[in-house]
Parts: structure tokens; C-alpha cells; sequence
DNA sequence: CGTGGACTGGCAATCGGATTCTCGTTTCGA
DNA sequence: TCGAAACGAGAATCCGATTGCCAGTCCACG
């Protein structure tokens, strides 16, 4: 769980004593503590299933100080821009890995689209994609694109830049047609990540949007 | 500006006189208690562009008190969510009104999407539709969807049986071809109503959706 | 090896706002 | 007209975030 945890019982010394020779200079030290704030941050999101932990527990919980706290962050804003953007990473990088698995252009798409619908996904039987509890930081990101839509832009370029390549890839092939793929692309987008927010005003009715339908709405919508 | 402010100086006497007669018992009292509260609130949010007014502000404007204004709502929140209510209710209105303007499915399923696009559209170059700035509404609606999804749809109700009802129409009319309406209603109305989420991502970029990019997406979505 | 400035830890203090409480006053229905 | 309920005006509380303060530590440099 705890994956920084350097006063964790159960870690091997040598491997402290090697974590303390090769962080050993000012910099590398502040990294692993932003690391162990980042970490404590995911633990009590994790436990309490929302982002009103307090700055006070997350310092607690990672062994440093309100002070040390306020040297790194900005604020509890950033805090959670920064494990956003630790999210982001993840999914990216596993996107890309699923998209490798296609060769055809349309199916590569598809791929796309059913895995982004997966991590997208905050509830779910169980946290599928990813370490953790994705619901706060979801959260934290439509407030985000309220207050400073730049900022997430820049966050998620990775994705966007994904998908409007496949897009165009499959353009490229015949397999859907479209106008303006930048265009297309942002409605996908919008369809898909967000798609978990209709799923749940759908609620306990047993209409529930699937990654399926999702790219069956999306597919035609591009007039495949 | 001020609909109910009674100590408008420019109000008529006459018309001063006959509210307070006709509000002489208490239940009328309150709620005319309740509209100014509102009313100030809405004031506030079209001066800040925010919903971040305080408490007091709403009190001291409305010119009540703040004892009072715990009498009738249990928190910030329960007003931000009358004040949702109150825009829904004038939407719910308005795209009645531009669907009876029609008579074939489709252009009357078409008639609605686009006006319920212009509806969500917090931004514009001057709030066209509703009296009010509705971005920070917005914004609440998106926290409501998480934090307790069925108390939004319960609000939302009036328009989405709207969607459903024109869907099935057209569907009925053989205009489009959809397996189940109620979930192709979802993905419909979420394409539409968080569209402006999108847009405002697209930021300065050209890449702007409009409601006739909303509404093609759905059609060809739909099968039409 | 010594030292001055940057980094830290631990708190207490400050701040902004929501929510409550207190206490005379006013209002209204019976 | 009487008493309960509602009201107005503020003061008092609560909660967290954010800052300020001060005394110990660490580290690069001379």
C-alpha cells in the first residue's frame, strides 16, 4: 500500500540504506518526499472515498510537517492537480499499451475507446484500472475545467493528442468520416469520459450506459 | 432587477399595498420570504460570475435575516440547489414551447436538442437563454451528480421524460433506430448538456462544437 | 573543521465562512 | 388580549486552510 513508506517495519534496511545513499543529495530528497505526500494523499482518498481529507492528515499520515507541506504545494489545490496528473500518467501509458495490441486503424480505436471508457469508470465492481479510488479526482477535474480549462488541457494533451492521431489514422483508411477530426475527437471524448456521469443519474434503473454502447453511439456518430 | 424587493423606491405604493395584502398569512409570507432570498442569490451570482457569495451577503442584500435564512434552508447548499430548481423550471418551459413549434418527429427532436444545447451554453457572447448566469449553476449540478445523483435526476426529471418521450416518437415515426430509448436518451442528453465542457476545453482553438455539431453526432449516433 | 544560510519540525495564530445560539421584539391566531 | 411561534441583530462557535515564528539541523563552501 504504502509504496514510499520508508519507516515501513516490514522494508528491507538495505534497501533504506540505499534509498538514503542515492537521494542523498537536496533535490532527490524533496522528490521522495513529494512522493510520500502524493502517496498519503491516494491512501486517504482511497479510505474515504471522497478529497475532504484535511492537509493536516495527509502530513500526519506521511511523517512530515504542515510547514514542509506548504514548501511543496501551493496549496491543497495543487496537491490534487498533482495526483491528477499522477493518473493521467498511469492511464496513458496503459492506453498506449492497449492500443499496441490493434493493428487495424478502426480497431485500434476501439481499443482506445473501451479502455479510456474503463479508466473513466471511478466506481465499477472494483477499481479495475488503476491503484486507486478514482471518483474524487474525477471530481477534481470537473471543477478544474470550470475554474482553469487551460490546465487541464495541458494535463490531459497526452490523451487528447492519443486519440485525435487514431482518429485520424482511421480517416486515413476509409473507416469513418468525418469533417473536422478535432472536432469529432472532442465529442468522443466528451461521450466517453463522461459517460460515468450519466451512468450514475441513470442510477439504480437498469439502464446503464456500457463501454459498448458508448462506442456504438460514437461509431455511427462518425458515421462509420 | 430586484423582481420582489419590496423596498424598491420605484415599486408602486398600489403594488406594495395589494402583495401585502394578498401575502397577509404566513405561508404566503415565507414564500415570499424564500423569492427574495433567491432572488438576491441570483443577483449576486450574475455581479460575481461565481457561486463563492457568502451567506450574509444573500441576508444582507434580501434584507433578512440570517436567522432567517437558516428557517428556510438548511445550508448553502439546499438554496444552490432551489436556485437549480428555478432554472430547470424556466428551461423546461422554454423547450416546451420550441418543440410544439414543430410537428414532425425528427424536427421536433431536433428542435429540442439544439435549444437544450443553447440552454447549457453558460458562456455565450450574452446569456441568451434564462435570465441569469448559469455557469455557476452548472457547476453545482456537476457536484449534485456526484455527490447525490438522485437528487439531481429527480430535478432533471421533467426534461429527460421530454427527451425520452420525443425520442420514442421519432423512433415510433421510424426516424431513427435505436434498441433501448432510455439509454440512447442518456447518451444524448449528456453529448448535449456537457458539450460546453468540452467547448470550453477546445479553449482558444478554432475547435468550437456547436449545437448543429451536437445534433449531426446524435443523428448519425442514433441511426438515423 | 567551522560556519552561515537554507531547510525542518512543531505549533500557535490568523482568517474566512458557514452554522448556531441568545435574547429581546413582533406578529398572529384563538 | 394572551401566549406560542417567528423574527431581527449580532455575538459566539466551529472547521479547515494558510501563515508566522522560533529553535534545531543539514549541507556546501571556504
Amino acid at each position: 500500500m504504502a509504496k514510499t513508506h520508508a519507516r515501513d517495519p516490514d522494508a528491507p534496511t538495505w534497501r533504506q540504506r540505499a534509498v538514503s545513499k542515492s537521494l542523498s543529495n537536496a533535490r532527490s530528497r524533496a522528490e521522495r518526499r513529494i512522493q510520500q505526500l502524493l502517496d498519503a494523499a491516494f491512501e486517504l482518498i482511497d479510505e474515504k472515498g471522497s478529497a475532504d481529507f484535511t492537509i493536516q492528515e495527509v502530513v500526519d499520515r506521511s511523517k512530515q510537517s504542515l510547514r514542509g507541506f506548504y514548501q511543496y504545494f501551493d496549496g491543497k489545490d495543487e496537491l490534487l492537480f498533482a495526483l491528477l496528473e499522477e493518473n493521467i500518467r498511469e492511464a496513458t501509458q496503459d492506453l498506449g499499451a492497449a492500443v499496441e495490441a490493434e493493428s487495424e486503424p478502426l480497431a485500434r480505436l476501439r481499443a482506445f475507446i473501451i479502455r479510456l471508457h474503463e479508466w473513466c469508470e471511478p466506481l465499477g465492481t472494483g477499481r479495475k484500472r488503476g491503484a486507486h479510488n478514482r471518483l474524487p479526482i474525477s471530481e477534481f477535474s470537473m471543477q478544474l475545467a470550470v475554474k482553469d480549462p487551460e490546465r487541464l488541457v495541458a494535463a490531459m494533451t497526452p490523451v487528447s493528442r492519443m486519440l485525435i492521431e487514431l482518429l485520424d489514422a482511421a480517416v486515413a483508411a476509409g473507416a469513418v468520416r468525418v469533417g473536422d477530426t478535432r472536432r469529432a475527437a472532442l465529442l468522443v471524448q466528451q461521450t466517453v469520459m463522461y459517460s460515468w456521469l450519466m451512468s450514475r443519474l441513470a442510477g439504480k434503473a437498469r439502464v446503464q450506459v456500457s463501454a459498448e454502447d458508448a462506442w456504438a453511439f460514437c461509431l455511427h456518430g462518425l458515421g462509420a
